[in-house]
DNA sequence: TGTAACTGATACTATATTGATATCAATTAA
DNA sequence: TTAATTGATATCAATATAGTATCAGTTACA
């Protein structure tokens, strides 16, 4: 099982660079070098993410994105959702319906009750939360943190 | 984002009907039919629970499937790392190695700190937990609890 | 003792998702 | 004018998910 996938993770990357030079604009191949990040797929992501009004963009020599909104209000939940799609438990899709099988609904109970947990950490984290811990990272030489 | 694949979905409730009968061997066939389940794919799942030592079974007429272990000791986060793989975060696979990129670092510690909470949710949700949920809604007509 | 009801084992297929690449037109700074 | 850039799309390969088919071996029981 698999919380994050390329996409979202190479998406949160890609903001954290630029909610780090904010007010210019970086390309695509800065980011993608700098990160990383296989470039075609980086600018399917950022096209995503012009069209989700989280960034904005401009043509041209010397363009580039840049942020549209405030770090901190982008949780990275928002980024699951465009990237993989609502959190969901299994596939009972709507949810007011009445479950043919018991088994399946006393399941789902308990399944969305975890789902709910998930979401609220995913909403805390933001991308502003995480540049800060990335300045805070910064000069320090050190692993993961397990 | 799906949180249960099939798979995980079917073998929770095959096991939640094994579990409320006790004592004797189901059949592939009657767990099939009752919970709506694809009979070949099940019988692979059955196999899969074998191998890990949550059921036994018997071969031959008036054969079937049986628990071995105690519903509360089957906690749904086992199912998921048997049939969806273990819970992580992307795929920086080995733990105590040094990230390459800072960012994905940074990322990579907020990250494992919900999957523990995620873990931690699917690790008190028991097959045993489960079965008295189901005990509890019988009789009970009503819709998906939300 | 034959046979129907079973599991064991394995091979196969179809579809969806994920990850990635390629191409060409349009825009813009220098 | 041209090199650097985004916009838009089409295509592809690899992997995961979901499901089917087949045949051999075991067992209860009529």
């Amino acid at each position: 099982m698999k919380v994050l996938t390329k996409k979202t993770d190479y998406a949160i990357r890609a903001l954290l660079m630029l909610g780090s030079k904010r007010g210019e604009y970086v390309s695509a191949k800065t980011i993608s070098t700098d990160q990383d990040i296989p470039y075609q797929f980086l600018r399917g992501l950022l096209q995503e993410m012009i069209r989700h009004d989280l960034i904005v963009s401009k043509e041209g020599a010397q363009g580039g994105f840049m942020m549209k909104k405030e770090p901190d209000e982008i949780p990275v939940a928002q980024l699951i959702e465009v990237f993989q799609g609502k959190v969901q438990v299994s596939e009972c899709m709507f949810r007011k319906q009445i479950c043919a099988n018991r088994s399946r609904c006393v399941l789902r109970h308990e399944i969305m009750r975890i789902e709910q947990v998930v979401n609220q950490e995913f909403d805390k984290l933001t991308i502003g939360k995480l540049i800060r811990d990335l300045e805070a990272a910064n000069g320090v030489t050190q692993g993961c943190g397990e």
